[in-house]
DNA sequence: CCAATGAATGGTAGCGCTAACATATGAAAA
DNA sequence: TTTTCATATGTTAGCGCTACCATTCATTGG
């Protein structure tokens, strides 16, 4: 053995072993003094320190999460990682994991329900300590699953009144219809809803646009394009071409999100259609870029990046505790800029 | 035991006992039926399905881990989730990795080499079967780690000629050097560099600037901008305001990459300033939005899609196989619109 | 002075799976 | 027939770690 480092294993990696033989203890008492410090005494505890860091010894996952039945690792399944929404979630849930000392593994569902399940399947086999989806609405086997599993779960993004689950996110429907009176407030009566990529939370803020337009006796069921590709600034641009073909006496739109509200509003500035005096254009979600548009798109700001940080913080309350479930709605804001 | 699922195990899942005691035969089998299917007997690789499914058996990734010494997942360390680029790159993994029965996992180092050399710390405990990282700066423990636990690793993004390592990606140099040449055949001989988050790809695409304006003979060193803060539209809006502060007379604009470009042709809007009449604007990486802004915006197309799905492809070669190191240099392409 | 107590450390077993080797079985070759 | 050989299945022994219980030893109250 010329090697640098002494090593014992099998596999050729540092083990406790090895730093329990360097220093003539039991592999156990390094265990602990990686794990619970204060059951080593102080004096051992900084000689177990050092042959660490001098023999290089890192703690093997899989190891560790066979021999203890727990993973440290937080499953959390989002629909979309190019959505801006998402990514900052995941931003709020590390903020909280990662000084916990967990690991997230990031699923990525690509909004369907099938796709979720089949990603569930395969990260369930990690053990889980604890998991975070996206919106209340699951196949039934992952349903199952969840409920066999015994694993808390946190749900994101929508808030929950019926099961006895625990959620954090925002009324969808609420949000839809608080922007919706906004418009009709500022005098906007023939008002479209644009929707790409349908998923659930779309679905809930149309019901939110037609509560509102249905109490101020301006609901008209034909204002409403829905398509079910991806959104995106492109597919903006080429809906507000169908919608001024379609709806010429359209005065205001409520886009789903703020990508399909800036490529309408990109769209608009190509064909001179003056905006808001033309036409009225709404987002969701509040997206950087939309701040900073000429002019600045309304918007309703959702509190994802809080989402996210509750939504950990209330797992780890849940695998740590028996905190019992609960709801945790966050609220959003209008944001009222130029485009309306 | 009148439980549903019959449950061996002491955690309470269904283990590859339980499926093997089920069927009166041995876990091995079952093991192989799952593993290398062909090495068992159609019939009873059928009955062995069928178990698993009826008892609801899913693998334990943590004691296949252990015993074979393989974990099926890779490491990917990205800088940025909230930057396009990566997640395009990962989206490119991800179509790889995920048929061929890999996990990704996903470590953001927030752009620093430091959280870089943490996040492989933590994760290297997971016994990745490869590692995909950003760019060839890496701090020393890194490289040693790397070079010390024998995984195949993969860099992507930049082409790294003198080490005897696998890199996917292009020249930022040259791509920096390509579309300042374009500006000078434009006839702009006052051209700013404006770059944030600085990193070693923005540096090089730097170099390349200044190659291009030597060789013009209209390099003035006052020309750039360099601030350390993450880059974002809201950021390009202010450094329009500091550029047309600063440097009163330039012609054009280089900005290290779309987000600083899109706000700065916001900001241009806003003060109309003519874009490209007074002052033409490029960016770098070709993001969604840059088609559509009014006028869309010069740019150089990164091929970062196929950067990631590449760089996959060659990590499980070197895993798979002895595949010996190579270079792939995926070019980029220039995107002439109207910011230029 | 001795038992009782608590703090510090060790021994043992096993988490669920698979590598390596061993064995059984039947078909083809000698 | 006997040997050979390939195919199908089984046995055994760990992978590196921690839960659980046992042991040691100093301290303390009776």
């Amino acid at each position: 053995m010329s090697d640098r480092k002494s090593r014992s294993s099998a596999t050729g990696q540092v083990t406790l072993q090895d730093v329990a033989l360097h220093l003539g203890i039991s592999a156990i008492t390094v265990s602990r003094a990686l794990k619970t410090p204060q059951r080593v005494s102080e004096t051992l505890r900084a000689r177990i320190m050092s042959a660490v860091t001098e023999l290089g010894y890192r703690p093997n996952h899989a190891a560790r999460s066979l021999a203890s039945a727990r993973s440290d690792s937080v499953l959390v399944l989002v629909p979309s990682l190019s959505n801006e929404v998402f990514v900052d979630t995941l931003s709020g849930i590390h903020e909280v994991l990662i000084p916990r000392g967990y690991q997230a593994l990031i699923g990525n569902t690509h909004y369907s329900p099938q796709e979720e399940e089949k990603q569930l399947g395969v990260f369930l086999g990690h053990n889980p300590d604890g998991i975070l989806l996206t919106g209340l609405d699951h196949t039934p086997r992952v349903r199952q699953w969840l409920a066999d599993c015994g694993v808390p779960v946190v749900y994101m993004m929508e808030i929950d009144d019926a099961r006895d689950s625990r959620c954090v996110g925002l009324s969808q429907f609420d949000a839809g219809q608080v922007i919706t009176r906004y418009l009709v407030g500022k005098g906007y009566r023939r008002i479209a809803y644009v929707a790409a990529q349908v998923d659930p939370r779309t679905l809930k803020r149309a019901e939110g646009y037609r509560a509102a337009l249905r109490e101020a006796g301006c609901y008209e069921a034909g204002r409403e394009i829905w398509v079910p590709t991806p959104s995106s600034i492109g597919l903006g641009a080429s809906l507000l071409d169908r919608l001024l073909k379609e709806q010429p006496d359209c005065d205001a739109v409520f886009c789903c999100n703020d990508d399909l509200a800036q490529g309408m509003l990109f769209q608009c500035q190509r064909r001179k259609v003056a905006v808001p005096g033309q036409l009225a254009i709404c987002g969701f979600n509040d997206l950087a870029a939309s701040a900073w548009t000429n002019p600045p798109i309304t918007t309703i700001a959702t509190p994802r990046y809080a989402i996210g940080r509750e939504a950990a913080q209330m797992l780890l309350s849940a695998i740590d505790g028996d905190m019992p479930p609960a709801k945790l709605d966050l609220g959003f804001s209008l944001v009222e800029r130029l485009s309306a």
